[in-house]
RNA sequence: GUCCCCGUAGCUCAGCCGGAUAGAGCAUCAGAUUCCUAAUCUGAGGGUCGCAGGUUCGAAUCCUGCCGGGGACGCCA
């Protein structure tokens, strides 16, 4: 049992033995580690939040929990102190934390693994960008951010479906059958000049047509748009997927459901949606003011299909049918989302870019009002990536076709190191990415600070083998053990965060947030880059010592623990712990 | 006009479901290599946490209003 678990509970069980009330309610205390390290290792404040239900001064209360504690955990504690408003502060007895460094290292490649999802399903869509190119560099970031919250949640417990949304159903795709098309007639030996204003001009499309060609011959180019443009449609758009799903897989993503949206009108989904929420009365036929901001040359008011999404918290109702008689987009995601509920996600997760902002409300309006309140939507906004070639913007041109693919950036600097410098950064905070500073091979570079602690920590294995050769990893034997010799400070310093890990990941996941991952691999590998360099002014504290078997597989083991821990958390991140770089 | 996100050290950013003297990296300055990888480490200086109120034992964190930056606002998805 991780260090935090353990004394929250042995906080409980005192503070309700004190208290001489055994269900004493102790959701609002709080165990954690201590800004101030010579405050001790654990602080409470469990005095301060429950002596008002007790009618008890907090002083007075810790003075009598620090007393229990004290007693029932002599063995574990070494200190109890009360301290500033009534916090608690405990200081754990060495042997504790060897303790912990033995869990670690039984809990092997497990560490930090929880249960606090319970098994229950959660549903995490991601990329769902349109098929009709190869994915850019802005999808990017919510690919990554997507993946890596997937895998935390599935750490943390939860059921995680990983899903895509494929915007098959909208005009965009016919424009991508016509570009098709186009490059369909080109393919037959046809001069079809400029690619024209307003279709694809990309090169990608020059393959459908060619398979067009070798599959039809001439046979699309004698029928009337309305007959070829459904068969042009679901070959371009199967390719565009193909090829998507390849850059994806190029940055080690890979969802389990692809979901058409063209599916979901076709089978009557949205109609019976609609009409589902018409009978609640959240759907009704009525007028919109005209909108604010920009004026509207076109906009003209009528009566219209709207979604009375201001009952559960939107600011204006939405509409759901177009002028031209289709569904809006937005109709066609309720009926998804509604998808969703019935399929058994009660918490679903929406990763979009930061210009969806303004969908959020009714995206979650909506999921309250298909569920009935059941189901709970969280939408996960990632801010743009600017890129930048050695300090200098990189200009993209859409309209002509220049833009950076996502594919580029991969195959320029590496997925891993794509996907960590994506993650070093909170999700709605931008992002400068500088082609040149990821690559660079020094500290200010989080991705290659943290590989090197996991490749420094086997480079010790490496070494450790050569003194001892019969030692192999993994190192150590975690039962026999004696790991008495881990005892300086800056050891157990090192233990002390890496007990940390468990609680990294039940707090990153309950918010739904990986950098923290993300930065805690950093800590770790601060911490341990630090003992190392220790050893130079303390060659005792070195981790290999010829001279000194007992004490060499005690420092092994505090390495092991800590290789482990930071390939769990890169895993978590979806980038390989290296065991080497040269 | 309305809504959302951001505003923390010179720079880039953590910390934000309330906790004690607000942290890290870069940059600056001063140091460490007969060494398990110097791709590293140690130390120093550097702050009205945008502003003003409020909530409370306690606010960078929660609430309200303002200022500044970005984004969104029926028939794009």
């Amino acid at each position: 049992m991780d260090v935090f678990t353990d004394f929250a509970a042995r906080i409980a069980e005192a503070a309700r033995l004190v208290a001489g009330d055994s269900a004493l309610d102790v959701s609002k205390v709080t165990v954690e580690p201590p800004r101030e390290a010579a405050h001790g290792d654990l602080a409470t404040n469990a005095a301060m939040v429950l002596s008002r239900q007790l009618g008890l001064k907090p002083r007075d209360f810790a003075d009598r929990l620090a007393a229990e504690l004290a007693r029932a955990s002599a063995g574990d504690v070494t200190a109890v102190d009360v301290a500033g408003p009534g916090f608690v502060n405990l200081t754990l007895a060495d042997e504790y934390w060897r303790g912990q460094l033995r869990n670690i290292l039984a809990s092997g490649e497990a560490h930090g693994r929880s249960d606090i999802g319970r098994g229950e399903p959660v549903n995490v869509e991601y990329v769902s960008a349109n098929p009709t190119g190869p994915l850019h560099v802005g999808h990017c970031r919510g690919a990554v951010f997507g993946d890596a919250l997937a895998n935390l949640l599935d750490y943390a417990g939860f059921r995680v479906t990983r899903e895509y949304y494929i915007n098959d159903a909208g005009a965009q795709v016919d424009t991508l059958a016509r570009s098709a098309f186009l490059r369909y007639r080109e393919a037959l030996g046809e001069d079809v000049g400029e690619i024209p204003e307003g279709l694809y001009p990309g090169n990608y499309l020059k393959p459908v047509g060619r398979a067009l060609a070798d599959e039809f011959g001439d046979g699309l180019r004698a029928m009337a748009e309305h007959e070829w443009l459904p068969i042009v449609r679901t070959a371009a758009v199967d390719s565009m997927l193909a090829m998507i799903r390849d850059d994806l897989a190029a940055l080690g993503i890979r969802h389990d459901v692809f979901f058409s949206e063209r599916s979901l009108q076709e089978s009557g989904r949205i109609a019976e949606t609609l009409a589902y929420l018409r009978e609640r009365g959240d759907v009704y036929e009525g007028h919109l003011p005209p909108p604010k901001g920009q004026p509207q040359e076109d906009w003209e008011d009528r009566e219209q299909t709207l979604f009375r999404s201001t009952a559960f918290g939107d600011d204006v109702d939405r509409p759901l049918v177009k002028s031209d008689g289709s569904y809006t987009y937005f109709a066609s995601d309720i009926a998804y989302h509604r998808d969703k509920f019935e399929r058994g996600f009660a918490a679903m997760i929406d990763v979009l870019g930061a210009d969806h902002g303004g969908y959020v409300k009714r995206m979650q309006a909506a999921v309250k009002a298909v569920s009935g309140g059941q189901a709970e939507l969280d939408v996960k906004l990632c801010q743009l990536v600017k890129l930048f070639r050695a300090g200098e913007p990189v200009r993209m041109s859409k309209r002509a076709g220049e833009f950076v693919t996502l594919r580029d950036v991969v195959d320029e600097v590496g997925r891993d190191v794509v996907r960590l410098i994506m993650l070093y950064r909170k999700n709605e905070a931008p992002l400068d990415f500088d082609f040149e500073k990821v690559t660079e091979q020094s500290k200010d570079n989080p991705v290659f600070y943290v590989q090197y602690a996991h490749a420094r920590a086997h480079s010790v294995f490496r070494n450790a083998a050569e003194v001892f050769p019969d030692l192999r990893f993994p190192m150590v034997n975690t039962e026999a053990a004696d790991l008495s010799a881990v005892a300086h400070p800056a050891e157990l310093a090192l233990i002390k965060t890496l007990a940390q890990f468990p609680r990294t990941v039940t707090s990153a996941a309950s918010v739904h947030e990986p950098h923290r991952v993300a930065f805690y691999l950093y800590e770790v590998a601060s911490s341990f880059h630090g003992l190392w360099n220790l050893g130079k002014d303390v060659p005792q504290l070195r981790f290999i010592n010829p001279a000194d078997r007992p004490s060499t597989l005690a420092r092994l083991a505090l390495v092991q623990a800590t290789a482990l821990t930071v390939a769990a958390g890169l895993r978590i991140l979806g980038v390989e712990p290296v065991e080497e770089m040269r």
